[in-house]
DNA sequence: CAGTGGTCTAGACCACAAT
DNA sequence: TTGTGGTCTAGACCACTGG
């Protein structure tokens, strides 16, 4: 319906014709797909085109490319969902939920929980200024905590705090691990942290959030970011977390009662 | 500091050395890479693979490529945001916003609002079921509107709206523009609707999103669902939205007051 | 081992934007 | 017209997975 000038371009044309049949559920869910040989032939192109159709299709997560075996049609996603109740304020959103990560059957999670992976003095990064800004402070002033949320030996949450460097608990390093952090954060500060704002938004996995999350760059991350304050309304916590695209989603409910329908 | 085994590709090695020297501000916003030509003889590898690297970095919304021009660093993204006051419930979060389109000036908006672009009896995609899971009724009995959010002739906003294909008015077409078309179908059914719950999650956009959109397939959509009822509780509409990850975020404001720092 | 997808090359033609 | 990026080919070698 859209844009239709002159011809698309041949793997386009590929792409959308197995998109439409994934559709029809003429090819289910855990369908294997010719090899890339094979369609190469049948569709009497090369395989550099048909890879391209195929990087189209398994960035609009319609395929899985599983390397050395094949590659097959993805089943459609199941969410987490992480219930947010809009009357009551400063509910810790979505902060230690376990999330069962797709990709089917014989995942053992050996670990749970909250790890560091770096605690970086000064300014270190891209969001540093952002940071600076939110916090009403100096950005040379801010240090930044780098934690993964894992779940057995996948992380499915990345997540970055600033805060000033003055109020860095020294004992905190990299591989430090399990509980929460922020509350960690707040028990050293001394201080009881609440929730100024939190926001919403989509952004495509930069190179490294892709190479912690072990998904392919520019994949769609849901991202989780706010400021928390002091009693006195100061800010002193700025959170930015990146959750994989096809985890989580956060719900608000507007209606009282037990309304659970086949809700999200 | 995540992964790494032997020896990187050198289309990654090549995307992160550029990422390097952009983070560091080495590249700043609007610099003009050299073509990809120059690229390849410079690092001396095939120019295919200079390409590659630049789809990494344009993936991730580093760079842009303008076809017959050449490839430029990109700014920061500057976010629309869109409030959310947590207590007052049925506020209608973020309906008709209207948000400046990035891509520098230039652009004269010749119409701003939405338009439907088709009104489909009858099962016709893949959000069918989930939509008539949702209403709790049979998904031959829903019919879909499509409608996009333009600015100027640049859609940032794709919609999806399932009700009972009963209570769809019959005038409703596509080219029918302008106006709410949330308020025009609660007339037109007679009914008063209250929001039941909202989601926020994040895809990439499949094949026809990004047709519709304009972006490349899998580019990260912020998506914002949820279902519409009636007085009684019962559920009538369901509304799925796609917003280009760069247009907008959702805030969440959870102190009183004038509380007007640098936020969001 | 044979088959799969992942990377890379060398070369070609095209559509597009600026001049 | 020139130079840019967009598509496509033919062929090659590699790393991984499964039996």
């Amino acid at each position: 319906m859209p844009k239709n000038q002159r011809s698309a371009p041949v793997y386009l044309q590929l792409a959308r014709g197995l998109q439409r049949r994934i559709d029809a559920g003429e090819l289910p869910a855990g369908t294997r797909l010719p090899s890339e040989p094979e369609l190469s032939a049948e569709f009497g192109v090369n395989r550099l085109t048909v890879r391209q159709a195929m990087a189209e299709l398994e960035r609009a997560a319609s395929i899985e490319v599983r390397r050395g075996v094949g590659t097959f049609v993805r089943p459609p996603v199941t969410r987490v969902s992480i219930t947010v109740d809009p009357r009551s304020q400063r509910v810790d959103i979505g902060s230690t939920q376990s999330v069962p990560l797709d990709g089917g059957p014989g995942r053992e999670p050996d670990f749970d929980g909250e790890r560091i992976v770096a605690v970086r003095p000064g300014p270190s990064g891209r969001h540093d200024q952002e940071a600076a800004a939110h916090l009403r402070c100096p950005a040379d002033e801010l240090s930044r905590v780098d934690t993964v949320f894992l779940q057995g030996t996948a992380a499915w949450v990345v997540n970055s705090y600033w805060l000033l460097t003055a109020r860095l608990p020294p004992d905190l390093g990299p591989s430090d691990s399990l509980g929460n952090v922020v509350r960690r954060l707040s028990e050293a500060m001394g201080i009881t942290l609440e929730y100024d704002w939190r926001a919403f938004s989509a952004v495509g996995a930069d190179v490294d959030d892709a190479d912690t999350l072990g998904v392919p760059t520019g994949s769609p991350l849901l991202v989780r970011e706010g400021v928390s304050c002091d009693a006195t309304g100061a800010p002193v916590l700025y959170v930015r977390r990146r959750i994989r695209g096809e985890s989580a989603r956060f719900v608000l409910r507007f209606r009282d009662g037990a309304e659970t329908g086949p809700c999200p």
